[in-house]
DNA sequence: ACAAAAGTGTTATCAGTACACCCATGC
DNA sequence: GCATGGGTGTACTGATAACACTTTTGT
């Protein structure tokens, strides 16, 4: 039996996911699809991101775990709450009154908003009962409720903290080489970074750690591989107090 | 007549005030008083933020405003939704539920967080209804529910905010000395800062502009007074992508 | 004249930026 | 042998950090 819900709080995720082949950086979206009665209008055709009540006896990070994880099957994936969404209109555009008739949640939902950042070949989009499928996060479909909204204000949130903060790892297998990072930097960023001094930058950091391992299969150059020491970086106490503004 | 409140989600607010004089960061509480009925008997005593339900009506963002000003008559000031606390057991020590039970709040309550940044001599402490106080951040009472926790949130973004956006200046008035801006910038971190080099780097910024104005009252060399101009800040576009994690 | 805080300059070091070609590998 | 992406060095510029004394004012 399911456990009480709160009936007007929720959990809504911004699974940023990136594709290190395409050199992209997508959010996992579920279809929402309704037709009326007899088959032949359809209601209801959109996208909207993955969420879900609170339950009485769970925190909301559980929620958040709980909700990737039924998505996903993932686990310890890199979460954070980043903001709440509690207008009194969020859920009432026309498409979205209709659709939430037939579900049954309330119109005065307040959403508790967090993002996860994974890499997209860890997700089996197939497997899922829901429709998931990425997109990415510059070209996104049709969104319902005030999805598109929180959708932009996480990827501002992690554009921001990924200058400071270690994060992009999360987006990249445990080994990788040096140009990869510089992929995702440029594509979270939109923006391009010269390839020598941003080797230099990242060579020089001590908890990016040389490994004694090359990429294999590629067919070319295989490239140097590196990884990411947590433990050293936590030691750095990488607080320097630099203001900038 | 009070409009109907949202009960399980309430807006807390975490009011940071700079006191110019003591060069303290300080957090304005609210005491909690309650005597059991015969009066022998103190079952609550201690301080906790300032807050209340969500209107059916009203977005969360005009919850707060309408929390801040309710007790300190001040509209218009820096605010900013942190972080939401609702985790299930966060309002349940022993005299908050004796507390509670005396109010007539639910005992599974979520609550969005604000911080705002104003000067304490802005507020009239002893004009609100409620007993109001100033405490230094770093000396805090016995606090009530979370709140504790949330403060220490607050105070923590606050921390990572001040350094890569002017916000500091909503803690001083329109008219400041450059030491001033050095002291909050102290305050707040828990630093020292050359002053030469602060003096430098600041006056050096475009948009911090020197008034043809010096101190007046003060029993010493008055100081030369700049304002922080946010049109100039703002066309500035200070978004350098700088990577410094 | 004294106390108190305001204000001032130089040097060394480090980090960031701009820029173009050779190299190693798989096919 | 060739296409592909991997990998390399130098010079310039600007920012930061360390450091101690003089000046101005009110009392």
């Amino acid at each position: 039996m399911e456990p009480e819900k709160i009936l007007n709080i929720s959990v809504d995720c911004v699974v940023f996911g990136f594709d290190i082949n395409t050199k992209s950086l997508n959010v996992l979206l579920i279809k929402r699809f309704l037709a009326s009665e007899n088959k032949e209008e359809i209601l209801v055709d959109d996208y909207v991101l993955t969420g879900y009540h609170v339950y009485k006896e769970e925190t909301l990070d559980e929620t958040a775990t709980r909700v990737l994880k039924e998505l996903t099957g993932l686990t310890n994936q890199y979460k954070k709450q980043f903001k709440a969404f509690g207008n009194p209109d969020r859920l009432m555009n026309p498409k979205d009154i209709i659709w939430i008739k037939n579900e049954a949640f309330h119109l005065r939902t307040t959403t508790i908003a967090y993002y996860f950042l994974l890499k997209t070949e860890d997700v089996d989009v197939n497997n899922s009962k829901k429709q998931a499928k990425w997109f990415p996060v510059t070209n996104l479909p049709e969104l319902g409720f005030d999805h598109k909204k929180i959708i932009l204000e996480a990827y501002e949130d992690l554009k921001i903290k990924c200058l400071s903060e270690p994060i992009i790892f999360k987006l990249l297998p445990d080994k990788f080489s040096i140009n990869e990072v510089q992929d995702v930097y440029q594509s979270i960023l939109g923006i391009e970074i010269d390839n020598r001094n941003f080797r230099r930058k990242l060579i020089n950091k001590k908890y990016i750690i040389a490994l004694d391992e090359k990429q294999v299969g590629v067919s070319k150059k295989p490239a140097q591989l590196y990884m990411f020491s947590k433990d050293i970086y936590d030691k750095m106490f990488s607080k320097n107090y630099l203001i900038s503004m």
